[in-house]
RNA sequence: GUCCCCAUCGUCUAGCCAGGUCUAGGACAUCACCCUUUCAAGGUGAAGACACGGGUUCGAAUCCCGUUGGGGGCACCA
């Protein structure tokens, strides 16, 4: 066997007489993750769009690194951006079990078979030989691979192996010349030399099967029909084709995902110290991001609806998506756009839709809030948030005792502290007098009032606005005024006034 | 080191596979102006890219080769 290969297809038109059956298929060693979630939703979405299967599947197979909780982050992400799964976890099916710390008794029975019809052999060497090994060829020039020491061994040498009491691991029998090519949905044929390969470990020492060989154990066996995954797994496709073949099984179509980058454009998407960069689905969560405006964005790494639409539904990714479409080349996350993006998706919402998330979300920060509050509040901030979170910004000082605005900053345009405080005092004088409270009438009254003192307009509400919410940057003032109440404005308008008062005198006695 | 992948504005991308309609389109971000009680939102406009070098061709962002740059793999991890 010289040269093995997937079955021709031209590129752009992926032919498959199958049902399509894709997976999706997380190590449970970590929460779930930007990268991981975009290969969820690819895969989601030409599921939907063809109308096929879409499995999850575990892949614990590395004991060491099981992570507690990861399993449900992974699986509460996925819900959480509508990527509901139809065969999996809490969903069953006929292909299971679906976690693979629960089928190793099908590696058991696989790997023998191979055993048997000679493209695998057990493997005594010992890590710290291996190790050695690694560095000596990489040091001569070589790609630093295994030196194939155990694959001819005699049964005598394996007898004496056993004796010493070495649990072997199994290793594939890669050929050793010739070339290997197959053909990628996105970038091709893609192609290998025999000579650069080397014996992957199948089954390891404590029995458990490595990624490659439960993955195309797994991947037959539940009748995947396209892999779609990051392109992190294009140099283990030709041991995994030389299993196909091994075994006389039909590959299925693949398709490599491009990575996702920082948003530099430079280097790998990572959690970097200080970077503050959110890199799993949970912080966007907790940060206050629409689910449909992640799914949105997300869809759009690698992947365009067309040239000149950002914003699209689920239903319209659905009916347009095509792998063949996914470019290959990488794409950084870019921050800024998804955080336009979750505006234009906040702006969307109906106005009590955005209230309801809205009371949720403040009350798991920790927020008493009343829903009545958040209702009324909404109009006031629905156009100025990207995030929920930057609604508490927004509103904070709804909720304080009382305010600390900076003496400094509030005298309005072209005015000194008196001149305020009197401005302050007629604002307080008018606003007493309003019955009821209530924003139209707080407009007129001190549009005309600012008319009496000859101010402008943005001159008498400015510090009216700084007074009452200690911001220089605040929601629109009569609507605010309104919901923080007559009386509490009162206050803070009389505070203000105070505090100037007591500027001014203290600039005297210097 | 070695193998593999990738290459259009700062970023996401359209165009590329089926070369001419591209003086390369849209969006985010940036800047200016308009609107305006602050901030937004909205409107108008500006600036901004085919990595480089060779081919092929009447014609190349589009096809081929090379260079450079970036990324990934090279574990008894996935």
């Amino acid at each position: 066997m010289t040269k093995v290969s997937a079955e021709p297809r031209r590129r752009g038109h992926p032919e498959s007489n199958r049902r399509v059956r894709v997976r999706f298929a997380p190590s449970p060693t970590g929460w779930l993750h930007v990268g991981n979630a975009r290969t969820a939703l690819f895969n989601w979405l030409y599921v939907r769009h063809t109308d096929g299967d879409f499995i999850l599947r575990i892949e614990d197979t590395d004991q060491k690194r099981l992570v507690p909780g990861a399993l449900g982050d992974i699986k509460s992400g996925l819900r959480w951006l509508g990527l509901g799964w139809d065969e999996g976890p809490d969903a069953g099916g006929d292909y299971g079990p679906y976690a693979q710390s629960e089928r190793l008794g099908i590696y058991q029975e696989h790997i023998e078979k191979l055993l048997d019809s000679g493209y695998a052999y057990k493997c005594y060497c010992s890590s710290e030989r291996l190790e050695r090994v690694r560095q000596e060829k990489q040091a001569r020039g070589e790609s630093p691979g295994y030196d194939r020491q155990c694959r001819n061994l005699s049964a005598e040498e394996r007898a004496a192996f056993e004796a010493e009491g070495i649990t072997p691991v199994f290793r594939l029998k890669m050929p050793l010349e010739g070339q290997i090519s197959f053909e990628d949905v996105i970038r091709g044929e893609i192609s290998f030399d025999f000579d650069d390969l080397e014996d992957i470990v199948l089954l390891k020492s404590d029995g458990y099967p490595t990624y490659h060989f439960a993955n195309v154990v797994d991947d037959h066996l539940m009748e995947i029909s396209h892999i779609m995954r990051g392109d992190e797994w294009i140099s283990s496709v030709p041991p995994h084709l030389v299993m196909y073949e091994a075994f006389g099984w039909k590959p299925p179509i693949f398709a490599h995902l491009p990575m996702i980058l920082d948003p530099s454009g430079e280097g790998k998407l990572s959690k970097r110290k200080g970077s503050g960069q959110m890199t799993e689905i949970r912080e966007f969560r907790t940060a206050g991001y629409l689910p449909e405006a992640l799914f949105n964005f997300f869809a759009r790494l690698g992947w365009a609806y067309s040239g000149d639409q950002d914003v699209f539904s689920r239903e319209q990714a659905i009916e347009r998506f095509d792998i063949t479409d996914v470019r290959p080349s990488p794409s950084a996350f870019a921050y800024d756009k998804l955080n336009w993006m979750n505006g234009v998706y906040i702006r969307d919402l109906p106005a009590d839709v955005l209230a309801g998330h809205l009371t949720a979300f403040l009350r798991d920060k920790g927020f008493d809030v009343d829903p009545d509050f958040t209702r009324r509040v909404v109009p006031l901030i629905q156009q100025r948030i990207q995030t929920l979170g930057e609604a508490i910004d927004w509103i904070d000082f709804f909720f304080a005792d009382e305010v600390q605005p900076d003496p400094a900053e509030l005298p309005g345009k072209k005015m000194d502290e008196t001149q305020t405080a009197e401005a302050l005092a007629a604002a307080y004088d008018v606003l007493a007098e309003l019955e009821p409270f209530e924003q139209d009438a707080i407009n007129s009254a001190l549009r005309a009032k600012a008319e009496d003192l000859g101010l402008k307009a943005g001159q008498f509400f400015q510090p009216i606005r700084i007074a009452v919410t200690g911001k220089r940057v605040a929601p629109p003032l009569f609507g605010t005024l309104e919901l923080v109440g007559k009386e509490t404005v009162l206050e803070r308008l009389e505070a203000a006034q105070k505090l100037l008062l007591q500027t001014t005198m203290l600039e005297q006695e210097e």
